[in-house]
RNA sequence: GCACUCGUAGCUCAGCUGGAUAGAGUACUUGACUACGAAUCAAGUGGUCAGAGGUUCGAAUCCUCUCGAGUGCACCA
C-alpha cells in the first residue's frame, strides 16, 4: 500500500518507535492502516486503536494505550500522546500540518502523488443511450457517474479508457421511423432534430399500444419487421432513413457531453456489433461451446440459478448480451484492458452476471476482472420514468431551468456590475454544479426522486454551497493578496484554523478510499463537510482585515489552500468551480 | 417460486471492509448583515438504527429468520 498521507505516516514512525521501545515490532502498514480519526476532533488529530496490538501483546487494549503514550516521544511535530480507553489520541502542531499538508497543496505537489500501488489498466464503460430517444434526466446520474469515477481514478493514478456504447440498432429504431414515416405530419424542424425524434418514438409507441387489440395490430407489427429486415440487410429507403436519424440523435449526445464536459476515449455503437456478434456465437455453437434450447442457442446457467443466457433467438438474430459477449471481447484481446467496469443500471444486473459466466466458461480470464457497478434509477414523484410513456424530464429541460433559476434568483443582483457573459458563464457552472452534486450526493443503490421544485433548491447540502465557500475564497484572495512568500504556520492556533488543517490532510485519503470502492459520493461528503468547516473558519477568525500582519498571512495561506483543494476536489466530481457566484 | 437491492430523526440521506457519546441537510422555533460575500453562521426541538434471535470483549455495521418496499427471472434492450 501507498502510504500518502505525511501526517499519518509521521504518526506511523511515532508509534512504530513506541512500539519497538516496549519490545515489540508492527509493520508501518498495519499501523497507518489502523489509523483513524477521533470522534471529536479536540480529543486530536489522529488516533491509534490498540486492538491488534493487544491479541499479541496479550493486555487489554486500554491498559496498552497507556503504555504506548508513556512510551511516545513528544517534539515539535507531535506535541501530544494522551491515552483515552482503547485509543492513543495524538495532536500534531500547526507547523506539522503546515510544511506537510499546507505547502504541498499551495504548491500544487500535494495533489500530483499516486494513491494507488497497482494500476492496472481499466475500462469504464457508461453511458449507453438509445438513438432514437429523447435523452431526460435518468441518463444524467449515469453519465455524471461514469465521469466522476473516470476522474477519480485517473486521479488516484490508474490507466484508465473509458467508453461509451449507443444503442443505434433494435425495435425502438424501427419503431420510430415507422411512425416518422407512416404517420408523421409534422416537418422536420431544423434545429433540435434530435429532441423532435425521441418525441416521434414517444408518439409511434402510443399509437401502437392504442392499436394493440384492433385489426391494426398485426399489420403493425407486420410493417415493424419489414423496417427491422431492411435495417439489416442495410439497404432500402427505411436504412437511409437510419442513416440519417440517427446523425441527429448522435448530435444530441456529442452536444450533451460537450455540456457535462465528458470525453469517450472510444465509441462503440451496437450497430456495429450486431452482425459479427451473431456470426462469432454460431462459431462458438459449432465448436460445441454453446448448446441449444427450445430452438435458441445460448448457455444454460441454470445449475449457478442464473437461468438461461440466450445469444442466439430461434431466428438466429442475435441479443443484447451476444453484442456485449463480442464488445468484451474486443476489449480484452484488441484494447488489452486488464480490468472492466460497466456503469448501468440495476436492473441489469442479471445480464451482467450471465455475460461474465459466459465469457469465464469461453476462457477469457479478465471476465473475473469484470464488475457490473449497479446503480439504482431516476424516477418521478408520480413513479417511474420511461421515454416510452412519454412521462420524462429532458434533460434540457432541466439544465435550462436551473440556469434560468440561478439567474433570476441569485445572479440578478449583479446584473449592473457583471457583463452578460459572465452571467452566463457562472450561471452554467452553477447549474452544472447543482446537478452533478444531487446525482453524485447518494450512494448508487439509493432511488432518486427527481422533483423539479427540490432541485431547484440550492441551500444547505449542495453543489453550490460548495462552489460558494470556493467563490468566496477567491474574492478574499483579490480583495487581499497574499504578500509574504513564507508563513509561519505556527500561528494558527484557533480551533477552528486546527480543524480546518485536519479536513484538508484527509483529502487523498478521502479520493483514494472513495475510487477503491467507486464511491464519488464520499467525495461528496468529504467536500460538502471541508466548505462547511471553511466557513466556520470564516466566521470565527478575521482573516483580511486581522491587524496582526503574520497572522493575516497564515490566515490568507490556509484560505488559499483550502480553495485549491475544494477546486481539486470538484474537479475529481466534474464539477466546475467559479471565480466567483 | 428463485435471485438481487433497500429499510437509520416528520421528510431526504451519511455512517456499514465490527470499535470512543448514532451524525448532516431540510422543516419548525430563535438569534447574527454600517462587517473579509447572509447561496452564510450560531442555538434549540426531533432516534426502539424495521422486528427477533445469533457471533463477539464490543453490532446501525457480520450471520440467520420474520415483516415491509422495490427490481429482475427465454426469443425486448
Amino acid at each position: 500500500m501507498i502510504k500518502h498521507d505525511s501526517i499519518r505516516l509521521l504518526a506511523t514512525e511515532k508509534i512504530a518507535a513506541a512500539i519497538q521501545k516496549m519490545g515489540h515490532d508492527l509493520s508501518a502498514d498495519e499501523i497507518y492502516k489502523a489509523l483513524v480519526e477521533p470522534p471529536n476532533s479536540d480529543m486530536g488529530d489522529l488516533a491509534y486503536g490498540c486492538f491488534i496490538l493487544a491479541k499479541s501483546l496479550k493486555k487489554g487494549p486500554p491498559q496498552i494505550s497507556g503504555e504506548l503514550a508513556a512510551n511516545m516521544e513528544l517534539d515539535s511535530n507531535l506535541i501530544r500522546a494522551q491515552a483515552a480507553g482503547p485509543y492513543l489520541n495524538l495532536t500534531f502542531a500547526p507547523q506539522a500540518f503546515g510544511e506537510k499538508v499546507l505547502n504541498p497543496i499551495l504548491t500544487g505537489e500535494h495533489f500530483k502523488k499516486a494513491l494507488v500501488e497497482k494500476a492496472p489498466k481499466t475500462m469504464i464503460e457508461y453511458s449507453q443511450p438509445n438513438t432514437h430517444k429523447e435523452l431526460h434526466v435518468g441518463h444524467m446520474r449515469n453519465l455524471c457517474l461514469g465521469d466522476s469515477i473516470v476522474r477519480m481514478l485517473r486521479y488516484a493514478g490508474r490507466e484508465i479508457v473509458s467508453a461509451t456504447f449507443p444503442g443505434d440498432m433494435g425495435t425502438h429504431v424501427a419503431k420510430c421511423l415507422w411512425y416518422m414515416k407512416k404517420h408523421n405530419q409534422e416537418p422536420v424542424p431544423a434545429t433540435g432534430k434530435g429532441e423532435w425524434l425521441g418525441s416521434m418514438y414517444s408518439k409511434a409507441n402510443l399509437l401502437l399500444e392504442d392499436q394493440n387489440g384492433t385489426p391494426q395490430e398485426d399489420l403493425n407489427r407486420q410493417e415493424l419487421t419489414a423496417i427491422l429486415k431492411q435495417l439489416e440487410a442495410g439497404k432500402g429507403e427505411y436504412f437511409d432513413l437510419w442513416k440519417e436519424t440517427r446523425e441527429w440523435s448522435i448530435e444530441l449526445m456529442k452536444s450533451v457531453y460537450k455540456w457535462a464536459d465528458v470525453t469517450f476515449d472510444e465509441w462503440y455503437f451496437e450497430s456495429e456489433m450486431d452482425a459479427p456478434s451473431a456470426a462469432w456465437v454460431k462459431e462458438l455453437y459449432a465448436e460445441g461451446k454453446l448448446e441449444k434450447s427450445e430452438g435458441a442457442i445460448g448457455k444454460n446457467l441454470e445449475a449457478e440459478k442464473l437461468g438461461f443466457c440466450m445469444l442466439l433467438k430461434s431466428d438466429g438474430t442475435g441479443l443484447y448480451a451476444t453484442k456485449d459477449l463480442l464488445l468484451a471481447r474486443h476489449k480484452f484481446q484488441d484494447v488489452q484492458i486488464e480490468k472492466s467496469v460497466y456503469i448501468v443500471d440495476m436492473r441489469q444486473a442479471l445480464h451482467f452476471k450471465q455475460v461474465f459466466r459466459v465469457l469465464e466458461m469461453l476462457g477469457f480470464e479478465q471476465a473475473k476482472n469484470c464488475f457490473h457497478l449497479q446503480y439504482n434509477y431516476v424516477e418521478l414523484p408520480d413513479g417511474a420514468m420511461s421515454s416510452r410513456k412519454g412521462n420524462i424530464v429532458p434533460l434540457n429541460d432541466l439544465v435550462r431551468n436551473m440556469e434560468e433559476h440561478v439567474k433570476t434568483q441569485y445572479l440578478a443582483r449583479y446584473k449592473d456590475e457583471w457583463s452578460q457573459d459572465d452571467v452566463n458563464l457562472i450561471a452554467s457552472q452553477v447549474a452544472k454544479g447543482a446537478i452533478f452534486y444531487g446525482m453524485l450526493r447518494m450512494d448508487t443503490n439509493k432511488k432518486i426522486v427527481f422533483d423539479m421544485n427540490e432541485w431547484l433548491k440550492l441551500d444547505g447540502e449542495s453543489g453550490p454551497f460548495i462552489q460558494y465557500s470556493y467563490a468566496r475564497i477567491q474574492s478574499l484572495l483579490r480583495k487581499f493578496p497574499r504578500t509574504q512568500k513564507s508563513v509561519n504556520w505556527a500561528l494558527l492556533t484557533h480551533p477552528a484554523e486546527k480543524q480546518m488543517m485536519q479536513a484538508l490532510s484527509g483529502f487523498n485519503t478521502a479520493v483514494a478510499q472513495a475510487a477503491e470502492n467507486y464511491k464519488p459520493a464520499a467525495i461528496c461528503t468529504y467536500l460538502y463537510e471541508t466548505a462547511k468547516k471553511f466557513n466556520v473558519f470564516y466566521h470565527e477568525c478575521p482573516i483580511g482585515t486581522e491587524k496582526d500582519e503574520a497572522i493575516r498571512e497564515a490566515r490568507l495561506a490556509l484560505s488559499a489552500a483550502v480553495g485549491a483543494t475544494l477546486k481539486q476536489g470538484m474537479a475529481v466530481l466534474g464539477m466546475p468551480a467559479p471565480e466567483k457566484m
